[in-house]
DNA sequence: TATAAAGGATGACGTAACGTGAGAGTCAAT
DNA sequence: ATTGACTCTCACGTTACGTCATCCTTTATA
């Protein structure tokens, strides 16, 4: 069964604005359109926008909604459980703040004190731990940070440092035909690690290993990177991984 | 003891930057400021903002909040109860969307069916009871007749009238140094009393003076009609009295 | 089958509630 | 006297739509 927009909004209860700008955004497209170019939600959709709007319930921002559902990994089943921790989570904020409320309500009748922290209990920003479990599974943290530091820098330091990525891309395309554990390759690799460490702060041997895995799972990144040379992308993650594995050790 | 910008920010959780926003609104402007202009929050401001943070959480917008917290017949422990009310509501959401997600759980794993409408049970847009009784109470529809009749005006009419309103008041606040009875400041009365006869049916002079009065007596007028330039609302509450007696002996 | 009412599409501009610097002054401790 | 942490006021940016306006389909009804 196919639903027109008014029919979806109506169901689930969002405007029909709402759902042209999701599509707008690319958030969730209907999977059909008719010649007219009516808009025509299936089953499907239905799923993606009952989880978005679960997301969205929680606070988070289209944007990251977006990243997170198309993330290859992301696994919807994993989604539900997440977000219903997240639910009870707010559920206990609730409760807190009503409990506030009746602290409040003796107060102001000289019942009890009431310290100026407790005022406001459950209505501060308390930010929830399995929300920041959800972006570390799907979102795009790292790669947000490393976008930011990219567009903070001047032109010529991004020229500069464009050029050097280029270079290590480059050299790592004609090595990858032969063996990711090979030394040249692990020395191509170490050079990588290198640039982004010098340029993007931090990157733990964890996160690197988890990078060269974003570059196989993120159809987003392989191509990208398989632009240097087809198959690029595979022999980076493994490359990565074997080069995490050996830092480790040492 | 009074506070600053930073301290009251991590006291109750909310950025320095909404501070300065609440107090460019004018819905909460501290009480106290130094010389050097920092601002100062007060014991009294902060039970505000306890307010204004609940009511937000609740999903008011700011410059319904504001209208609420100025209306002459805001009480605070009512509201409080009636805040209360709302957050067991909410909660009752959650814990629908929580049923949902459970549902959808088993759904997914073939145990149960699932209708639409189940899917997006409790995300839904369901109106609180409680909201409106909010409104009622100490929303703009509370202010009386003359509001009834602004809200059955145009879009268009009410931007007309709310220009008009302001040019006055602009006006008005401009003459505030000089005398209430003098030619200028009683034509300027005269064309507030005919606007508001224009608009919200028959103002007796009676009706009329008191209107004055309350400018000075209740400070939530006070406070709204200052914000043209301090002490236009004493001003203007004399001018009124003048005027009122002036078109009875005629 | 014509015709209107209802619904849909695409702009494009508006709004709410801040976020995010920039630039400059202020306070408190060393 | 200096420095580092705060504070102030612009002022522009952003998110997630709301709200027309204008024009085009679909559908219900006569």
């Amino acid at each position: 069964m196919k639903w027109k927009v008014k029919e979806v909004a109506e169901l689930v209860g969002v405007s029909v604005r709402a759902l042209h700008h999701y599509d707008e955004i690319g958030l969730l497209t209907p999977t059909e359109t008719m010649e007219s170019g009516y808009r025509l939600y299936s089953e499907e959709n239905l799923e993606t926008l009952q989880q978005i709007l679960f997301f969205k319930e929680l606070g988070f921002p289209l944007k990251e909604i977006k990243t997170m559902l198309n993330n290859p990994s992301y696994d919807r089943k994993e989604a539900l459980v997440l977000q219903r921790k997240m639910l009870v989570e707010k559920r206990g904020r609730i409760d807190q703040m009503i409990e506030t409320i009746d602290k409040t309500i003796k107060h102001m009748e000289g019942e009890i004190h009431m310290t100026n922290e407790e005022r406001f209990k459950g209505i501060q920003f308390t930010s929830n731990p399995y929300e920041e479990e959800a972006r570390k599974r799907w979102g795009n943290e790292s790669v947000d940070e490393a976008n930011k530091k990219l567009q903070s820098l001047t032109k010529d330091e991004q020229h500069e440092l464009s050029e050097k990525w280029d270079t290590i891309f480059k050299k790592l395309a004609s090595l990858r035909k032969q063996s990711p554990e090979s030394e040249e390759a692990q020395a191509a690799i170490k050079e990588w690690y290198d640039l982004l460490n010098n340029n993007f702060g931090q990157y733990t041997l964890e996160a690197f290993r988890g990078l060269g895995q974003m570059y196989i799972q993120d159809e987003r990144f392989t191509k990208n990177i398989d632009q240097y040379g087809e198959g690029l992308a595979a022999f980076m993650s493994e490359a990565m991984t074997v080069f995490a594995n050996k830092q480790n050790k040492s």
